[in-house]
DNA sequence: TAGAAATATAAGAATATTTGAATATATTTA
DNA sequence: TAAATATATTCAAATATTCTTATATTTCTA
């Protein structure tokens, strides 16, 4: 598999409210099952599911600590993806100009062959 | 909704091979359908429901140019989402120290309470 | 060593996403 | 105005995701 598409996968399992929930505590540390019952309001098989998908992509891992499973963060993309969406932009991208939207007639230089 | 599920949501709409690949492009300029249908191998009425579900969530837009459909970037975030995902991290980060994975034993300050 | 605690796994139902096929619409040109 | 071109829409089938419920596994502790 190409590299993008190895970082499509990891969108897409990022790309989950309760997982990015997670991951945002995880940047903060170390976390087990139970901690995170206490943030997330969704039943336990649950949470184990999703720190299942995580960590089938790669995203996380845990080590095991007597009966605890203690997760942490480990594919790097993580805190910067978060902090890119978090990041406020404040203006849309401006519309290719003499072109405005809806508007017809041509775009010089962008014509079809 | 607050900011961050707008912000899963756009994630959602761009984690998918077709979809990234066309932001790639429109990164590069103005593309209007039939342009696409070159470089992607997908009918035409899927390259349409791709185009429309991305402009759904506000990451594109496009003008008119008779009976071209010419579409551009709208979100400011696709440029640098699609620099990050093509960033080279060169480690994992690091295990927690003193915490080997799935070695037993406690991490300091990280016990449960 | 039995029971409790922490967590995982499995199975199934509900829901969402993706795609293909057929068809519709708008614009230009003959 | 009819035909051609560019693109969109609709619907259904296939597939994937998500969540719930029930149960299993491992480890700690009394």
């Amino acid at each position: 598999m190409r590299a993008i598409e190895k970082r499509i996968e990891l969108l897409k399992a990022v790309a989950h409210p309760v997982r990015i929930r997670i991951l945002e505590e995880l940047t903060k540390g170390v976390k087990c099952v139970s901690d995170m019952e206490e943030f997330l309001e969704i039943s336990q098989p649950n949470i184990s599911q999703h720190l299942s998908l995580l960590r089938h992509y790669g995203v996380i891992d845990y080590y095991v600590d007597g009966r605890l499973r203690c997760y942490f963060l480990k594919d790097p993309i993580v805190p910067d993806l978060i902090e890119l969406l978090r990041k406020d932009y404040l203006k849309e991208l401006p519309a290719p100009a003499c072109c405005p939207v809806t508007k017809k007639g041509r775009y010089p230089g962008e014509r079809r062959r």
